[in-house]
DNA sequence: TTGCTTAGTGTAAAAATTACACCTTATATT
DNA sequence: AATATAAGGTGTAATTTTTACACTAAGCAA
């Protein structure tokens, strides 16, 4: 049996959208890039994909190497592969992106030289990116923000534990608009994935919200899935 | 400014599904692959990307090699990098579907020698597929029956003039249940995005039933989108 | 005690979805 | 011409889902 043709290899790689929530704002990870082209620049983690690994992996590994986080479930959305996405010759990029629990992981350090460092920045704040990441960026809020509407997928986002009002800000701060409080509770408990504790919040000059949990069992329950973000 | 390194350089392919309706059935196109491995086994249609093409220009040169069939838009889905999917080694594919109006498209000419013939098989009949086709097959088919369900998009698998019941059997038929005359009819009326016509289905030997056509002004206006498939 | 701030709650109206059955019309058959 | 056949075409009531909307309760701080 033949070889595979190589004469037909090309260059990819891989690129991850991270959300996290913090302070009550949606932010991503970025990494400020070490390297030519655009050196300097900002840019969403990514890196070559090498020969001996799968797509998903590589997306994994890469993102450890970009912002020392690790064991980190990316679900893919789209694979870029424009002519003059890469000034150097055209070079396909796998998309990724996750949702994360910032608690314990503010703390970002590179384990490679490609990125100088990796910073939470604020969605609103976002400034023009490396390459096309501006466009893949758009494109991946995009694809939560639809998904969300039909899925509840942010608990990935918040600690543990949290309130309903923090529930809702996040849901407010996704979809870019205002929700009715009373409506918003009455369909999420409807969905039935919360587990309420027999705890509140503290450390608040007012009245304290109770806690809740996401359920994770019952989640599977409704929506025929393992877990928040499905494999394929 | 360095080039890009070379050593991280993949191979990787496209594979399109591509999907008609004729004589009450769905159908795809497939191709019986005349080259190692899997020779003699039926695939998706798909090759190689060249270097210097974008990835949607590739699928479309691709099909066209595949089946004669020329300017079909097709949308992206996903992307599979398996290490084990390929025997020889690691190679990625990007997935296409699209759906296209079987009228005067029946005949198939492969413009290549990797394909020995072009087929529609119906869906009901599908073999078990070259390397990992079966189940891109899979994760594509359940694409669209998920994106019908909310957005109209079925029209292109019809004439150009159809009638209502046609419609609700195509619906039917990616939808796998049976659906309700009257709830169907009057939902797929209040989308507001067919014409009806001063024309009548000819040449049964029953009651003839109005013929309609999809309007694409006003699918865009409802929708906010320029077509049926929607560009990224 | 009072004031401040967020927590927590219910109901009515509107809209969307579902369930359901019969008469009409064109053709083919006798 | 009459009849049989086969699909076309239509409306309404019940149910469910979604929306709009405002006040009292609780806890903390001054």
């Amino acid at each position: 049996m033949e070889n595979l043709p190589q004469h037909f290899d090309s260059v990819f790689t891989v690129d991850c959208i991270i959300f996290g929530f913090d302070e009550g704002e949606l932010k991503i990870l970025l990494i400020e890039r070490n390297e030519e082209p655009f050196n300097g620049w900002f840019a969403l983690p990514g890196y070559f994909v090498e020969k001996t690994e799968s797509i998903e992996s590589a997306a994994e590994r890469i993102l450890y190497e970009c912002t020392g986080l690790k064991g980190i479930y990316m679900e893919q959305f789209y694979t870029f592969g424009a002519l003059e996405r890469h000034p150097q010759g055209r070079v396909i990029t796998v998309a990724y992106y996750a949702m994360i629990r910032l608690t314990n992981q503010k703390d970002l350090k590179p384990v490679t030289t490609f990125a100088r460092q990796a910073v939470w920045m604020p969605v609103k704040d976002m400034p023009e990116l490396a390459f096309d990441h501006s466009r893949i960026f758009r494109k991946g809020f995009e694809k939560i923000r639809n998904k969300i509407s039909y899925q509840p997928i942010a608990f990935e986002l918040l600690p543990e534990k949290f309130t309903l009002t923090q529930l809702q800000h996040l849901y407010e701060v996704i979809l870019n608009k205002k929700l009715d409080k009373r409506n918003f509770r009455k369909k999420m408990l409807a969905y039935d994935i919360l587990k309420e504790l027999d705890e509140k919040q503290k450390g608040v000059s007012y009245r304290a919200a109770k806690l809740y949990k996401f359920d994770k069992r019952k989640y599977a329950k409704h929506f025929n899935k393992e877990l928040t973000f499905t494999k394929e």
